[in-house]
DNA sequence: ATAATTCCTATAAAATCAGTGGGAATATAA
DNA sequence: TTATATTCCCACTGATTTTATAGGAATTAT
């Protein structure tokens, strides 16, 4: 039950980028070095994030990462969804839930509402409220 | 983000304790079958749950394990503060944080909040509602 | 004594996490 | 057109954690 060094470093990016606003590409190499990430560890998570959508590449020379969106309509439950192989509390609560206890398991409800609970508290932080103390 | 089969072994374990009622002792090897949990796993985790005091054990023949406190008195928040090591979201948000950003990161409070969300939820279910739909 | 139990320690297999390396593809600029 | 800066792709490694498994010692009721 923790957030992964993955999922850390994908929201660090994602406020450095928030933070920088505009719609210049800021190339990854910088990002890294400012938010002190492994360059070639992040570079995985920003495939990630662009097919997700988050945010968009420039490639070759002045090339670099963008948001897609504006700030204030990416939310950090929309990074971690990406980042975390599994966002839900219990891996028998996800929707492709096969586990044979389900019908009658005690705790799935439980999970369900622990589910429901972190993906409504962490909808409310959107990058741009997470870049404002920056 | 997720809770650990250790986690949701001990949950089960609990509530089929708290399904039986009474004083007597019930020994673990029926647990286990009943629960389909494998044996020697679940013997190590019942050792953490006596020491945090949650269950008691009576050793020799006729022996086994039962609950110290009334099944409402004992909560799914409890269980896994035992089993779950890292129990709070992000580790960097933990009591004994020493992340060297911890003084400007901006997602520590979001971090924050999360635990106390998930806690508060978790504190919710006690054994007795849980043992209910058993 | 015997049998049923918890308790203790060590080991092993598997999975996941975190990070690294090399280079291909793409685009800009000189 | 050549050099340079960038994203993109794929494979691999090392460390750690998770999920068990094994063997037996200690304890207790019958």
């Amino acid at each position: 039950m923790i957030v992964s060094a993955k999922g850390r470093y994908a929201l660090r990016v994602m406020i450095a980028l928030a933070a920088r606003g505009g719609t210049k590409p800021a190339p990854l190499k910088e990002l890294a070095a400012e938010e002190e990430i492994p360059y070639k560890f992040i570079e995985g998570i920003m495939t990630e994030l662009v097919k997700a959508g988050l945010v968009e590449s420039v490639r070759g020379k002045n090339g670099g990462y963008r948001l897609t969106r504006p700030p204030e309509e990416c939310t950090a439950a929309d990074i971690l969804r990406v980042t975390e192989s599994s966002f839900a509390a219990a891996e028998c609560a996800g929707k492709d839930a096969d586990c044979p206890r389900a019908q009658t398991c005690p705790t799935l409800p439980m999970w369900r509402a622990l589910d429901e609970a972190m993906e409504a508290l962490l909808k409310k932080y959107t990058l741009l409220e997470l870049a404002k103390s920056v």
